[in-house]
DNA sequence: GTCGTCTATCTATAGTCGCT
DNA sequence: AGCGACTATAGATAGACGAC
């Protein structure tokens, strides 16, 4: 038995400590959940958390290609603050919200104005940008999405052509749900 | 041990009937879990998804109903298609997302404001409803968040006044997390 | 203050059947 | 097709501790 009994209803967490680890492990959970749920059954989520202390977090799957695009194609955000990530991940955000729509409807109309829409909201995340100021969660977001997404690629790939197999075998073999460390993702 | 043995990985599954049963199965828990973590830390969490059959769910906590106040209170889209539905989902969580940003700074109003809220959710229900026609999920999400909010009032109030203890027994002895029938929610 | 790790617990859920 | 109920089990996570 535990040393400690277990908390027995679902209510407010009044300390701090133990509140802040909560959240983290739950969203750590949820995120894992969603992905999975993704993964299975081909539906399409798009979430976003916010704590207490003024941050945020979003997830959204089954594509995060803008932001591995972004990462892998270039203008690696290596050295830069923050800030780009996060408008990275708005972005991704973003484009989330206006696929679900985009796919499903059909219809050309909307299409153009949802991505018009898009563009204005890009405008306006540069405030959220600003005024979220230090986002750290988005780049963990990032890296657990791209980690799936690589993962898929990587099976894929082998599975479809033998050739490939030189892929390095790391992406597949990190710790499953928990690749955050952004040194363990590479190509190379 | 089980009849058949449980799936392996987490990969994309084929049979459909399958899929959809996990589907559902899983967004439950997904649910459950945003609602849980809401409850216990007090974070925001607005989630949408989307299965293969053309239809959303969307699920926010601890308050979904910008997007349902956004859409009624203006032209309200009376005999709606599906397409206006996406719409109102996908305005709702650009709302939302602009709310995470706007209310950040001040919680101290929280409680009282969702004591007022729950009772909005009330009023606005049947509204929603009757607009969203075919999107049932939204339904069951606010009833699910109600019940939720019901349950924390009413433990609230049996805690602080004990003359108040007339309330319904059945708030709290509804099914933990499935409070989807309408009927077993009231308040006489 | 955010995140890994460990263990003992508890829960979500896969597989299944059945209802509508 | 969407969903409820059941059971056994795989998986999540509350505590506790430590690293940074």
């Amino acid at each position: 038995m535990p040393r400690k009994a277990r908390r027995s209803g679902v209510k407010f967490i009044e300390d701090e400590r133990n509140r802040s680890l909560t959240f983290f492990k739950r969203r750590s959970g949820l995120f894992k959940a969603v992905s999975d749920l993704s993964a299975l059954t081909g539906a399409r989520v798009v979430m976003v958390l916010e704590c207490e202390n003024e941050r945020f977090s979003s997830f959204g799957t089954p594509k995060a290609d803008p932001i591995v695009d972004a990462f892998l194609s270039g203008d690696a955000p290596t050295e830069s603050d923050t800030s780009e990530e996060q408008q990275a991940v708005i972005i991704n955000l973003q484009n989330e919200l206006f696929q679900l729509e985009k796919d499903k409807a059909m219809e050309d109309k909307w299409k153009k104005e949802n991505m018009l829409r898009a563009k204005e909201i890009q405008g306006t995340s540069r405030k959220a940008k600003y005024v979220y100021g230090k986002v750290e969660d988005l780049d963990a977001t990032e890296l657990y999405e791209m980690y799936h997404e690589l993962s898929r690629i990587k099976q894929e790939i082998s599975d479809r052509l033998p050739w490939c197999r030189s892929m390095p075998s790391n992406v597949a073999t990190l710790p499953m749900y928990f690749p955050y460390a952004p040194s363990q993702i590479s190509f190379q």
